[in-house]
DNA sequence: AATAAAGTTTCATACAATGAAACATCCTTG
DNA sequence: CAAGGATGTTTCATTGTATGAAACTTTATT
């Protein structure tokens, strides 16, 4: 992420240097002691345990036998967001007509660096479990929906999103190539959808459609998934300008007024 | 809250102060001015606009249209929260066995300073919109479910919470008296559990034990939430038992290993 | 019991954080 | 449309907060 220890002379950077300390709690997801998150963030134990103590005089962070873990504090900011969420509020409507009518689970989706996250979430009748993003979790843009916001990104941050991977296999266990994917890309900008079938999750198909601002900029994406069993080329078709649809309603009311 | 612009020669200033920046945003609700965020937050417009755009940095706040709000990195902090919580994934079946059993909402909060926070919950089958609490929505201790928390505080820690106090009303119309519920207390620290009839929802009512660990603390408290109409003398007698029981359960399975 | 590892506190020093003020930009109103 | 007022942003010298190393304490391990 950022390198907030190795940079010198930088502003704000206890605060700096705290964020980052929530995100490491936030990605390694077990309860760890103030050792491990010095090392892991490259600061001094005492720097360290200032750090949490005061993120935890807060509630953001928790310390139980020793170690720290997130804190509650966090699921009120959530919820907050959530509620004061413009655009998801906004789409909401939208997105229960079209998880009604479809009977698929709806999902509206943004950007945070090199990843996506859901920010709301309607079910559909038809059940599909776990496969769907629940809000807030942290997918990636190379696979699956995420190539919606992919596709949107500046040449430049792409290829440095791109750089690092390697390796990479699809859920059905097919090889990821930047080549295709690039390709993807430009398909979704042409025909201004995306379509992933058991890229992410096996058995998982799904469409996407950019919500797009009066400058043009993507600002979410909103998409449908359902099984790939489900998901006859009928269905594929009409889902594809449902979505497209979907994602045009909710960018004219968002930016409308 | 905390008193940070009041207090000069503290520790970990410009942290303290952007945290708190953060709990005035999900407080207040509504996109803000970097001007009204140094109003509330006693901070100049210079220090509230650095610390706003290091939390911007890092997600945890956006501006759009020159006013500031939560940004979408709360989410991601708190989807990992609710699924690494030890205590959330342990009482997560004991609250479906008893949602199902009873056919109602139950949920299990904790204590976040002198309010509570719902970290998990499971709907029963029968429609009750809305009344119930959300996950991560702030709530107060002295109304409704939160009572059983209360009832744990030391009597220092309570005496300051209500000192503020003054002026509260039930829902139901009827004037919140502090000699009441003390009594309420009282009787819930005898009797290991805590009812409420129209205190926080009109038309809601609900039953709530605490879950205790082996030292006696109070940790959590798991409740049943119903209709008002809905609950017989029967019934309550019955999810009077079932919930103690249900927080011994947890308490027995969270503590235990 | 001895030893090692981790947690916590202390302290002098450097440089990050600060507010005031200057400057730029936006909005309002006559 | 111009003038005035308010808000947003940048600059800069000064202050005291944040820092890591090391001492010290507590907890785990052998």
């Amino acid at each position: 992420m950022h390198d907030i220890a190795a940079r010198e002379h930088s502003t704000m950077r206890s605060l700096e240097r705290a964020l980052h300390l929530l995100t490491i709690m936030e990605n390694v997801g077990w309860p760890m002691t103030v050792t491990e998150i010095g090392r892991d963030s490259q600061l001094s134990k005492a720097t360290a345990l200032r750090l949490l103590s005061v993120l935890e005089k807060y509630g953001l962070a928790e310390k139980r036998q020793g170690r720290y873990r997130l804190g509650i504090a966090v699921l009120p900011l959530a919820h907050s967001y959530v509620l004061r969420n413009e655009l998801g509020q906004t789409a909401l409507p939208v997105m229960q007509e079209l998880a009604q009518a479809s009977g698929e689970t709806v999902s509206l989706f943004v950007r945070l660096g090199f990843q996506r996250v859901s920010i709301q979430r309607v079910e559909g009748d038809h059940p599909l479990q776990h496969t769907s993003p629940s809000i807030g979790q942290r997918l990636p843009l190379h696979l699956g929906l995420g190539k919606v916001l992919a596709a949107a990104m500046p040449e430049e941050e792409l290829q440095k999103m791109l750089t690092p991977l390697d390796e990479v296999y699809f859920a059905n266990g097919t090889r990821w190539t930047r080549k295709a994917f690039l390709a993807d890309l430009n398909r979704i900008r042409r025909q201004g959808y995306c379509i992933s079938r058991n890229e992410r999750v096996m058995g998982a198909t799904s469409l996407a459609a950019p919500i797009v601002d009066r400058d043009g900029a993507t600002i979410a994406g909103i998409g449908i998934v359902s099984s790939t069993e489900r998901m006859t080329p009928k269905k594929l078709e009409r889902f594809s300008i449902e979505i497209r649809g979907a994602a045009k309603v909710i960018a004219g009311r968002y930016c409308g007024d």
